[in-house]
RNA sequence: GCGGCUGUAGCUCAGGGGUAGAGCACUCGGUUGUGAUCCGAGUUGUCGCGGGUUCAAACCCCGUCAGCCGCCCCA
């Protein structure tokens, strides 16, 4: 690298994506669509630092979670400051942190939404990096957090969802008490594997979860099935409640939880039809979900899940000696992303420039008008790029060809001729006034 | 982090121990003010990177990096 007649060939960082210009500006759209449903639930942007405290990134104890920390190259040897910050892994955690620590000038239930990346040192794989952006919108208010907000915030999901060209989603549903509740009332103990377990009956199906029900989980047969029965609910309304009950086990956490899931679904029955299903297998996400779950899918396709979040009961409370519950979502904006760039999906609308219009230069001496009209137009409202030299007419159109650019305008080629626009979809060219032409 | 598969021109790929190919793309031209079609001409690679074996390596071996698949975990 030190010699400069050699070049270093640059390669792509393992888990690290960047996009073509083509991309990115749809990416960016993407963001501004997001953000503009979230203002219109009345949630209010935060933005946190990229790192925070290891002691509040593991304040859950989540062991490690491939937590990147941060260290100076050359820090010394009792320099053990910066050694104790980490990139964040998700947004929910440092929201937590920020409330706890903004307490007092916050108004609550506080609403925010976070549109930031975030990294997790795993293997990359389709649709997984180690650095993406989440699109994240969370509530917390003191002491206890309403129900309602459990229906609402998926809602607020769904709909930034729809706010998107994007195929069919559909948000899976759950609790987190049916499932350990249940669980507890079979006595099964090692709760943490068995959930785990079950959560991969899409994935290994059931005769997979009852060898993992058995062999890992050390649960009996019987057991095993039982357990399985309730993880094989699903349903598009409120018909999981009877079936759960039928299945005739009786706890208060489980009745807990079928209660709130029930008031959940109900309070989402003016979603489109298919946009949610209740399904009793979900569990995963992090640890600190407490009641509600949801993960969320694009329909018809395996891919994993491009957002998903809960309720979290005590998250905050690791940060401040007060009982601060919450509930959020995380859109996976990379994952979700890439794997429709993955599938084609932007080939058609592909604009490599934000630009509307070129500008032509037909020729050194008509620079001055040309600039003129390109300002003109600019004010107006348009996006305006100049082409850079009076090459071949040729060339300028070919160039706005190669970045999609829809208009091509031609100021006079001499004094007194009129301006020229031309649709470079229809190929039809007309006079123009840059003081009153419309798209 | 563990295991597996893959890596040849900008893209999709063929080749397979003796000094690198196709299609598409790209560049230029087909005269005076016009792209996407057509015609003509042309360019393109340290065969991912590093090392080893060999008279000779893109091809065999080792390592490494990257992508993908499975696990783990999860957006």
């Amino acid at each position: 690298m030190g010699d400069k007649n050699r070049i270093y060939k640059p390669k792509p960082i393992s888990g690290y994506a960047e996009w073509l210009p083509e991309h990115r500006m749809v990416e960016m759209e993407w963001m501004d669509k997001i953000r503009n449903v979230f203002e219109t639930y009345g949630f209010c942007n935060i933005e946190t630092p990229s790192v925070e405290e290891l002691d509040v990134l593991l304040a859950k104890g989540e062991t490690d979670k491939e937590i990147y920390t941060l260290t100076r190259l050359q820090a010394d040897e009792d320099d053990d400051k910066d050694a104790r910050l980490g990139l964040h892994f998700d947004l929910t955690v440092p929201f937590a942190r920020y409330t706890a620590q903004h307490f007092n000038d916050l108004v609550f239930p506080f609403k925010r939404y976070q549109i930031q990346r975030s990294w997790r040192g795993e293997r990359p794989q389709k649709g997984r990096y180690r650095e993406f952006y989440q699109c994240d919108i969370d509530v917390i208010n003191i002491d206890a957090l309403p129900l309602h907000f459990d229906a609402e915030i998926p809602a607020i999901m769904y709909a930034a969802y729809q706010a998107l060209d994007i195929p069919p989603v559909e948000l899976r549903l759950s609790n987190r008490k049916i499932l350990i509740g249940y669980l507890t009332a079979l006595g099964v103990e090692d709760i943490t594997t068995a959930t785990r377990t079950l959560d991969k009956l899409d994935k290994i199906g059931a005769d997979g979860v009852i060898k993992g029900l058995t062999e890992e989980a050390g649960l009996s047969e019987d057991i095993a099935q039982k357990s399985l029965a309730l993880a094989e609910i699903k349903s598009e309304d409120t018909g999981f409640y009877d079936q759960v009950k039928s299945l005739g086990i009786q706890n208060d956490l489980l009745d807990e939880g079928l209660d709130e899931l029930k008031f959940v679904v109900e309070n989402l029955s003016h979603l489109p039809k298919g946009a949610i299903k209740v399904d009793l297998s979900i569990v995963r996400g992090f640890d600190y979900y407490t009641g509600t779950i949801l993960e969320a899918y694009l329909k018809d396709t395996d891919y994993g899940a491009i957002g998903s979040g809960g309720r979290y009961d005590d998250l905050a409370g690791s940060y401040i000696n007060k009982k601060l519950p919450g509930i959020g979502v995380s859109i996976g904006l990379t994952r979700l992303f890439s794997l429709l760039i993955e599938i084609g999906h932007f080939k058609e609308a592909e604009r490599k420039s934000p630009a509307d219009i070129l500008m032509v230069l037909p020729d050194e001496a008509q620079r001055g008008v040309t600039l003129e009209t390109a300002n003109t137009l600019r004010a107006r409202g348009y996006k305006v790029e100049m082409y850079h030299a009076a090459s071949k007419l040729k060339k300028q159109l070919a160039y706005a060809e190669k970045k999609a650019i829809p208009f091509v305008w031609f100021p006079p080629f001499k004094d007194g001729k009129p301006h020229e626009v031309k649709d470079m979809n229809s190929g039809e060219q007309k006079n123009a006034d840059p003081a009153t032409w419309e798209i």
